[in-house]
Parts: C-alpha cells; structure tokens; sequence
DNA sequence: GTCTATATCTCGATAGAC
DNA sequence: GTCTATCGAGATATAGAC
C-alpha cells in the first residue's frame, strides 16, 4: 500500500499504478476510467500495466481490499481503548471520521464500487464489510446490555452512523469552518445523544 | 415522467426508455450502461432511442432533472404542515424517506451520478439540490431560533440527515423487520434527539 | 519491466430507407 | 417513429521485440 502522498517518481510503479487509479476512479468511476487513463496518468504504456495487474478488476479488488484491511485494522486500534462504551464508540466514529478524511478516494470508491466487482471477489469484500460492522455492532450491543445506550433498532442506527460518516468527506473542506476533530465531535454527540439515555 | 410501474407495454416509447434507463443505470451506472443496453431493454432498436433523446447523456439528465422535481414538490407538501419546528422537520423527514424508499433507483441515481454529467448540466441539478437543501435548514434554524434545538452546527447536521435517510433504499428491505414508517421514526429520534434540548 | 503494434470488441452517434 | 447499416473512436487485453 503507497502510504504517502510522495512526489511519486521514486515509489514502485506499481504503486504508481495503484495511486492513479485510486485518483482516476475517484473522479470518473470505474467504468469511467479506462486503462489507458491509467496508464498515461503514470507516464508509461498501456501495456506496462498488465506487468504489475493481471486486469482492471483486479486493480480494482486490490484497491477496495487494501482499504478494508485498512480501515478494520485502524478500527481495531480505535476500539482496544480502556473505558466505557460511550468512550469506546466516540473513538471508534473519530477513528472512522479520521481513515474516511485521509483516505477519501479509497474509501469513496470502496463504498461506491462494490457493483462493478465480479462475484467472487464481491463477496470478500462484502464480508470483510461485515466484520468491520460487527466491531461497531458490539460496543452498541454492550452498552444496551448495561443500561448506558437506549434500545434503539441497532442495525438502523449502524446503517445511520455508518452513512453519516462515510459522508463527511464529501463535503468536509479543510480550510473551512470546522477542524475534523470538530467534525468527528459533532458527529458524535449528534449520534451518542440520541442513542444515550438521559 | 412515468407514474406507475405498469405493464409497460402500452406506455409511451419515451417513457418505456426513461424507465429502462433508470433501471440499468441504478444497477450498472451511467458509464456502465450502454445505449445498446438501454434499446434492447426497451426492445427496439439502438437508432430509435435518438429519436426520443438526443444523447445519453440527455437521457440521464432528464431523469436526475425530474427527480430532482418531484422531491423538491414532495418536501413543499411536507413542511407545509401546521406545527412546531420539530413536527415540521418529523414531517419532512419522513416525506423524504418515503420518496427515497419508493423511487429508490432514480434517488441513487440522481445521488450518485452527479459526476457524469457535463458542467452546465451539473450547475442545474446542484441549484436544485440546494433549494432542496435550503427547505431542511429553515426549518431547523427556525427551531435553534425559537429556543427548541440545541445550537449544533447546522451544515453538519443538515449533511448527515441527509446522508442518513439517501442510505436507507440500499439497506431497507420490505420484508423485513420494520415498516418504512418505523425507519422514519427511527430516523427522526435518532436525529432530533440528539438535537433538541432537553 | 517497458516498449511498439495490434487483435478483438463495444461504445455513442448518424445516414437514409420505409 | 422504427428500421438496417455503418462510421469512427476508444475499450480491454495480448504478442513479441528489446
């Protein structure tokens, strides 16, 4: 996984390779974005490609799969935290806001993508999506089971957390109003408090 | 705009492609559906469909353009109720999940297709997407104002009502546990919960 | 590991008969 | 208003030299 936004030259082409379609897809979808896009965006032949990824579904199952693994790792992370379950969710929905900000492109086209991959690799994906729920699914279960959370539907609430925060960048500006701590803040309270008995 | 799902047949060609269109392109995206596709469908030929759109890239137009109608007509309806701010916005958030719920394939469409369409065509859907945006904040700030919810960051609670309710056709299904109707109330607890003061 | 060249297919759109 | 036929461009992918 390319890990920074580099001045590009010295990362492995496929790296390379892996970065463009990350920002080709973004921006026109996959479908959109074709092989040549690609592979004039790296600055070699369109041939070179098929070198480092065997088709364009593959690279495309590479990017959504890499962003999984990510993302469920760093929820992991998020979520190993001593506290309560109201502690342990505000860190989970900041973690999530955090990964969704600074992955934006991946995470847009992991969430928007799912329909273009073919089956198999479809339901990998899918299922790895249900293990990162299941993480946010336990601690609003846990906290229904102490009292701490009111029983509201949980499987509403998850589709409703998770859609509000995979939102954010979508329209969240850097240079706006609000840090994205204050976003992840908002977010929070807009959500704890209507899940939280008073 | 077709009305109903009819037996298809006896629609007008016109309407007969706007509806094979919304359907291939909901399940396909719009660069993922070819007018080829789109004929046959209909069960006609490719040459034909020109004579009732000019381009496909008129065809999706129009389908965002006239959903983007309906929904603004739908939330007037809505928030032309007599009562509280908070009844209002219960209103219009239930108006709204309900237009999502039943033309859940030109909704996606139209939320997700924005990218496709060319500069001028864009500027027009996004004027509307911000009338309609602009009903919600009313009546919100209306409420901040009259002392009934609290003073949390409009924008940010505007973008996640908003995302919250688009994502309930992707997940809802009508046989299942709940009705449209509970979702909508769960919707609006959730929400207004964590905005009003108590 | 990258190149040139190309095979094969499908795309959006048009011409013109009926 | 629908048809047959086709244009020209661009798609994914491969072959084979270096």
């Amino acid at each position: 996984m390319p890990k920074t936004t580099d001045t590009k030259k010295h990362l492995p082409t496929s790296d390379r390779i892996y970065d463009a379609a990350v920002s080709l897809m973004f921006e026109r979808g996959y479908h959109g974005t074709s092989m040549r896009d690609v592979a004039s965006s790296v600055g070699i032949q369109m041939s070179s490609l098929y070198h480092h990824f065997p088709s364009k579904q593959a690279l495309l199952f590479s990017i959504m799969n890499q962003t999984m693994d990510d993302l469920i790792a760093n929820a992991r992370v998020a979520f190993a935290i001593e506290g309560s379950p109201r502690e342990k969710l505000i860190s989970g929905i900041t973690s999530h806001v955090n990964f969704h900000a600074q992955n934006n492109m991946e995470n847009f086209i992991t969430d928007s993508e799912l329909r273009s991959l073919e089956p198999e690799e479809r339901k990998l994906i899918v299922a790895k999506r249900d293990n990162y729920s299941a993480l946010f699914r336990a601690v609003i279960e846990d906290g229904q089971s102490q009292g701490q959370f009111r029983q509201a539907d949980t499987s509403v609430a998850l589709a409703a957390l998770f859609s509000m925060i995979s939102s954010v960048p979508a329209w969240f500006k850097p240079s706006g109003r609000l840090s994205l701590d204050s976003v992840a803040q908002e977010i929070s309270f807009l959500f704890l408090d209507g899940l939280t008995r008073n």
